[in-house]
DNA sequence: TTGCTCCTCACGTCACGTGAGGTGGC
DNA sequence: TTGCTCCTCACGTCACGTGAGGTGGC
């Protein structure tokens, strides 16, 4: 017998992903993320894996990658090219590491240049 | 007799802010960033502190806020309301310290999983 | 004259947001 | 019947990118 699958609708996805449903719905056009089944009205009705996919999605855009580049390495990845995949995303994530430390010392000098302005205006206002 | 000021044009003044002359013209409209003058042909000319707005403007940017958001602090600098522009930006500063902090660490963590990931498959094609 | 750089429209792009008007189950 | 949530168009938005066609100085 057919196992009898938890499906969810859009709105709980949504919710326990952080998305809009208009995300989830877009995603869907660009072909990021399949439904498993429609309900009554046409509802969506997503399957178990789904939100594990869509947490991947919105991690990999975190990390500044396109949708449309998402979309490649989900093909390589369902193509089974999965050290392809890897080693891309290897790269990718060093670049990032890389990037988001250079940003954070810039974030910190800036922080400590508002603070010294902050200390000078009020010094000038006492 | 009028100081014969330095005015540079777009082209100097994006490739020394790393934005496009498109981008300068987009500032432009917004009123976020003032010629001193147009040059024959209708040449945008830029005086000494355009350079030092810009950069501002794309430090900001990186903070993450909008345009919109920038042209409403420099209103309020330019009105004189250094302390409510300071105070602003400094609690801007600090969400942002933490979020880029948090960032790091997941991208640590994504590191790590991405090394395990490839380890495991390295194993199985071996 | 030939390049080159600038100019002004104005449409395109990316990742959605946001109504407009309609359906289906409590 | 009234809300509520979903649906499908389809236009709007933000921060520019990208031609299209024209001008001005070396």
């Amino acid at each position: 017998m057919p196992t009898p699958t938890h499906l969810r609708d859009i709105a709980d996805l949504a919710s326990e992903a952080g998305v809009s449903s208009r995300t989830i719905r877009y995603y869907g056009e660009l072909g990021l993320l399949d439904i498993e089944a429609r309900g009554p009205g046409g509802r969506r009705l997503y399957g178990e894996d789904a939100l594990e996919r869509l947490l991947f999605i919105t991690r990999l855009k975190h990390l500044g990658m396109t949708l449309e580049e998402i979309g490649n390495l989900n093909h390589a990845f369902d193509r089974g090219q999965t050290s392809a995949m890897l080693t891309h995303l290897d790269d990718l994530l060093k670049t990032r590491l890389a990037e988001v430390a250079e940003r954070q010392a810039e974030l910190v000098q800036l922080d400590a240049e508002l603070r010294d302005y902050h200390e000078r205006i009020r010094e000038k206002m006492a």
